[in-house]
DNA sequence: TAACACACCTGTTGGC
DNA sequence: TGCCAACAGGTGTGTT
């Protein structure tokens, strides 16, 4: 599921959700989640209240009375509400219970999610140490520091683009058609990207997102009832997916191919690649 | 420093 | 139908 648009409504309905209620207890039935120890998470959780919920990047960033929780879906984690009865689910591996009786669960089939508990004044260093890029937006986005990171680059422009050194965000779904808008091609070095191409590419990346913000996500291979799922972003994308159908600015049949182990879609005729 | 392979896990899909 | 390989929306680490 989760690139940044995904990121995005999952804190939304967070927000809604469980802004200002109070943990009261912590069960964590997979360990390795938790990369600073689980132990100790479980017990500095009780009693914190959840103050604010906020995102960087594809992370979360649940601020606490004195801790903040930052939770990285990977590639299928998402979260559950459940008012009073939690089922059972073998994919249910970390819930907070509230004070109110209600539980919020982490599910993540492939267990690659992420937790981590940190001291406020640790969060710019976090962000700092991964090499987390600007948030895709006409302010933090400049042109000028993009342009001169493609210029020193020879990889593919699609696999620069998921580096999220260079601009917060994207994920495979996203990539694709922010390529097609900009009317690139995905294998094209980085450095040999014209001067006009790079600002379309940065354009097309902001609008991308923004739209992928207003759909509220997209949702393939659905799981219903979870936080975030409900986006129709999928009804919007023009590449993604679409391999076989017609391109739909030019009717030529959209592609697929394999690049940096990531599948790939196009339209060739719309982005050629020079050079 | 840069670019790539691989590991982390489980479920689904498509080909034979 | 059964089996099995390939694939799935991400990122950290290790190796050239």
């Amino acid at each position: 599921m989760p690139e940044l648009p995904e990121v995005e409504t999952v804190r939304r309905g967070l927000k809604r959700l469980v802004k200002g209620k109070v943990i009261e207890k912590v069960k964590v039935t997979y360990a390795p989640m938790v990369k600073t120890g689980v132990d100790t998470f479980c017990q500095d959780l009780i009693g914190q209240e959840i103050e604010h919920v906020e995102r960087r990047g594809k992370y979360l960033l649940l601020y606490l009375t004195d801790f903040v929780l930052i939770s990285h879906l990977r590639m299928e984690g998402k979260y559950n509400f459940f008012p009073e009865q939690v089922p059972t689910n073998k994919h249910f591996h970390v819930l907070f219970t509230f004070t109110d009786g209600s539980t919020l669960v982490y599910q993540d089939v492939r267990k690659f999610g992420t937790m981590e508990l940190l001291g406020k004044s640790d969060v710019e260093v976090y962000f700092i140490s991964r090499k987390i890029g600007p948030e895709p937006s006409e302010e933090d986005f400049g042109l000028e520091e993009f342009v001169k990171k493609l210029a020193k680059s020879k990889k593919p422009i699609k696999s620069h683009l998921l580096d999220q050194s260079l601009v917060a965000g994207l994920g495979n779904i996203y990539v694709d058609e922010v390529l097609f808008r900009a009317q690139v091609h995905p294998a094209q070095a980085s450095q040999q990207l014209s001067a006009e191409q790079v600002a379309d590419l940065r354009q097309a990346t902001i609008e991308v997102l923004r739209l992928g913000i207003e759909k509220g996500g997209s949702t393939i291979r659905t799981y219903k009832n979870a936080l975030g799922m409900d986006g129709t972003m999928q009804d919007y994308l023009q590449v993604y997916g679409k391999t076989g159908q017609a391109c739909p600015r030019c009717q030529t049949e959209i592609v697929k191919i394999q690049l940096g182990g990531r599948g790939t879609h196009f339209c060739p005729q719309c982005q050629v690649k020079h050079g």
